[in-house]
DNA sequence: CCGACAGGAATGTTCAACAATTCAACAATC
DNA sequence: GATTGTTGAATTGTTGAACATTCCTGTCGG
């Protein structure tokens, strides 16, 4: 990690952002997720400051903060918008997934960091077997997370925990049709039990045809 | 592209980001780039929006502009440091290299993106017959920014040069260590023509080999 | 029907103030 | 003498208000 303190030993738990603007940002990313604010709603600063009860300047901030994250668009002197994403930013994606994730599987992991897929695997089937479409999607992100935390690499985790929120953008019209994850539970186990075998180029392999299969399924979705 | 407004036709040229902050960002981010700023410098928020003639909070929204690409470091109650990579981010910042830009090069590219690549190299003996060591440096950035851009992923080309950005940061000291630019450029024209011959995974691997070389190199120089 | 124009609303930017935290210097204690 | 309070200055975190600028709308006139 990038320090800069030469006195060693402080606390480095804290992490390293002001405080209320990343609780607003943080709100904010938490109701995106849940689609209680959907794509292409304006989010307007004087609203939100009087609702959240901050100030203008602090709702400014955690809007620079999600649009690094491409979760809400800014559009000058026109305001923020949740991101609304077209089938072209589906493909565009899909095309980072296939970097990192696959670069990760790849690369194999430790067996404590396969463990970890193996434990997504697990938790996807105890949402499937509850009927638990929710925890369903959530268990599939877990397994996507933990492949590339194989690699272990800060900045990989980063930008697929991002990319795994701007899914959920397109994820609440997708889980209307139906459940679609259950397909991909069989995909998940398989490409588990290539890793614990230690035969990489096959998991990657079915990750790359999952990829595939999932990419043509989310266009298919949204090309109405 | 992520947008949300129904009305077309409205000119899309202007980067979606309050002007002045921007340029704020950018000032800085060139002055980093060039080593003028290096890194452990501490930057004041009242010094700054005197020197550059704008408000505080601007300089705050330049801040976690550049805190977003991981450019500085924002300490809590301590202030933004210009970012100092450590040993380990050198391995961190090769693993996300290694995905996108191998991944890129697997799957080959346009026709008019190997001719990028192509005047890349180009651009690189040029600057190697001329003596000059920082045009090699940027040449070879463009090389690689070039591979990314086969992809075509607007997504993957914002990470690369965010990783470029980054890796600046620690070129300033391994460029002391003398024309080692030169060893890659042979490199970088032999992926070109395997690119060109259309053997992407003769590229890759080769890819995958300076890769190798060029992390250990700067691990190296930075052990001391 | 349509272009021009005025008014309103929202954002962009600045300024000033105060609270909270850090850091360094110094005093106090063991 | 070294460690531990304590104090005070400096800096960041956050707020609130003000003004400029831009966009949007709806009306008026042709």
């Amino acid at each position: 990690m990038a320090t800069v303190n030469p006195s060693p030993g402080v606390s480095r738990l804290r992490v390293a952002v002001p405080a209320v603007a990343t609780r607003v940002a943080s709100e904010l990313r938490l109701q995106i997720a849940e689609g209680a604010l959907l794509p292409g709603t304006k989010l307007k600063e004087e609203a939100l400051s009087e609702e959240l009860g901050v100030s203008r300047n602090t709702v400014r901030e955690a809007f620079a903060e999600l649009a690094s994250e491409r979760l809400v668009v800014r559009q000058p002197n026109r305001g923020v918008f949740v991101a609304s994403l077209e089938v072209s930013d589906i493909h565009d994606v899909y095309a980072v997934r296939r970097a990192i994730e696959v670069s990760a599987v790849r690369g194999g992991g430790s067996a404590e960091s396969i463990a970890a897929v193996r434990a997504a695997v697990e938790e996807g089937k105890r949402a499937a077997e509850a009927g638990d479409s929710e925890g369903l999607g959530s268990a599939n992100a877990h397994f996507h997370g933990a492949l590339v935390a194989m690699a272990g690499s800060e900045r990989l985790n980063v930008i697929m925990s991002q990319v795994l929120a701007e899914m959920r953008l397109f994820f609440h019209k997708a889980s209307i049709a139906g459940g679609f994850y259950q397909d991909y539970l069989a995909d998940n186990d398989q490409i588990c039990r290539a890793l614990e075998a230690g035969d990489n180029d096959l998991a990657a392999e079915r990750l790359l045809s999952y990829l595939a299969r999932s990419e043509e399924h989310q266009t298919a979705v949204h090309a109405s």
